[in-house]
RNA sequence: GGCUCGGUGGCAGAGUGGUCAUGCAGCGGACUGCAACUCCGUGUACGCCGGUUCGAUUCCGACCCGAGCCUCCA
């Protein structure tokens, strides 16, 4: 099955086809361990984990690394704030993060890099770059110089002439070159920092990326992911970094980027405050809800989020979880040639997850409209759409009756009532029944008679 | 100002040079004791103005509106 990936460097979608046959590389720009995640901050995480899922079911081995920011003028200021150890805030809130991404579902990454752990690959790849003359060393800090690399800009598709162009912010006087960065800066006494050949210091912000990628998946990997904010600088000073280093190698074979999640209209931040964490969201919704409400766009296409979003994500859940329950005593053994099914094609057509999600609108209308021969086929045909996404892996029972609030009438006192309904619509006492329907309805229950008996359930919201 | 990306039916959201996205909501019908579930049917949607074309929402140009990035922000 071809995957095409729409690749920023070229702008366009190209097909995808790893350096080496049957491995493929992926790095994924990972948190800063500062604060919780928010919503916003999941979209990569959920969108690189299905296409860490698709890729696993082509290629033998997927090493799939999502990096931990552990230094950072944030995490000390954090820290500081908290008057607390560095060491604990980024503890807290790396366990919070690989909490949350679980709830969402997203599988553990291949490899978990902290930054801290790879400071002397950092300092090694700064090393080279002052050798060959790419860096430089100005008032204790130890900056890549911008016009010593020719095709610089390259990914964010802009010139050294545009930037300065646009430039508002003071140029700080060590440097060179106003688009020159940081690659090593000094560190105060009371700060974190590590002995390096130009003084106790700690490494710039993209250094990280470029050694860890170099030390863990190679000097050229395959995929490189992260939110749009990052092409530039982050990602360009990544690739400047990376390719100077050692000759000019290639550095990364596809770049991909996802769009935002906007809040009326405007990018989803920290700094204007209209964000939503994913811990403050799991009190009301469901991880898969999430996870689902965020594979409902192309990643590329900004999202706006808001609680109908989520309302209309739980819906459609509900909806699957309840056709799967009509199939939930049928045993599988089918295998599911993945090849010729339209949601892996869509999935594989640059992640379209909002057309793979219509197919599994299909395929639900299909079972519910098949013969009982079909139905396994069908079912098995759905359970594999939804591993891929990432969804409807749980039990449909547990879903559909799992969801009640502490306070919730409970399913005991449930069976009771609809016990009692059946006995009174044999008396033909429709109008007890009725009242019994309209009693557990007001405590949010919803039943649905059939030949084979009332399944109840749960409404959602 | 420079660069990038968008504006699709009530809402969410794909896609395409000429039949249909899809889901939710709405409306009509079937099923049901009544419902729910499910099924069937149902909408003069593609920012504005020109151009190319037999034909454009889809290609080209201008314009309007919005978003993002422009040195440490997913």
């Amino acid at each position: 099955m071809g995957l095409t990936i729409y690749n920023t460097m070229s702008g366009g979608k190209v097909p995808f086809e790893p350096l080496q046959p049957n491995r493929v590389t992926m790095y994924v720009c990972g948190p800063t361990v500062y604060n919780l995640a928010h919503i916003g901050n999941a979209r990569p995480a959920v969108v690189f984990d299905t296409l860490f899922r698709l890729l696993q079911t082509e290629y033998d081995e997927v090493v799939y690394a999502r990096n931990i920011t552990d230094v950072d003028d944030k995490i000390i200021a954090a820290a500081r704030e908290g008057e607390r150890s560095i060491e604990s805030v980024t503890d807290e809130f790396t366990s919070k993060y690989r909490e949350d991404m679980g709830a969402l579902n997203v599988l553990a990454p291949t490899l978990e890099p902290h930054a801290t752990h790879n400071i002397d690959a950092m300092i090694e790849l700064t090393r080279a770059l002052v050798d060959n003359g790419h860096a430089y060393e100005s008032q204790g800090h130890v900056l890549f110089s911008v016009e010593s690399m020719p095709d610089y800009g390259k990914l964010s598709h802009r010139s050294l002439d545009d930037m300065l162009a646009g430039a508002r912010v003071e140029v700080a006087d060590y440097k060179r070159h106003p688009g020159d960065f940081v690659l090593w800066k000094p560190a105060a006494d009371e700060d974190p920092g590590w002995d390096s050949p130009w003084g106790r210091g700690r490494p710039g912000w993209h250094l990280e990326c470029s050694a860890m990628i170099r030390a863990h998946l190679g000097t050229t990997i395959d995929i490189h992911g992260g939110g749009r904010d990052l092409i530039f600088p982050h990602h360009e000073n990544e690739i400047a970094q990376s390719r100077c280093a050692h000759g000019d190698d290639e550095f990364v074979r596809y770049w991909m980027h996802n769009a935002y999640l906007d809040i009326d209209g405007e990018k989803m931040s920290k700094s204007l405050g209209n964000f939503h964490t994913v811990r403050d969201l799991l009190q009301s919704y469901r991880g898969e809800v999430l996870r689902f409400a965020l594979l409902s766009a192309h990643y590329r296409s900004p999202l706006n989020f808001s609680m109908e979003l989520l309302e209309q994500a739980q819906t459609t859940l509900d909806s699957l979880y309840n056709t799967l329950r009509g199939v939930q005593d049928i045993e599988l053994d089918v295998d599911v040639p993945l090849a010729d099914e339209a949601f892996y094609a869509a999935l594989n057509d640059d992640l379209n997850t909002p057309v793979a999600i219509a197919e599994l609108h299909a395929l639900a209308r299909e079972l519910h409209k098949a013969d009982a021969a079909e139905k396994p086929a069908l079912k098995a045909r759905i359970l594999a759409a939804g591993n891929l996404l990432g969804i409807l892996a749980q039990d449909p029972e547990a879903w559909l009756q799992g969801s009640g609030a502490d306070d919730a009438i409970g399913a005991e006192e449930i069976e009771a009532l609809i016990a009692e309904r059946q006995a009174a619509k044999a008396a033909k006492n429709f109008a007890r029944a009725d009242e019994i329907r309209a009693t557990l309805l007001s405590e949010g229950v919803v039943l649905e008679d059939s030949r084979e008996g009332t399944r109840w359930k749960r409404a959602s919201g």
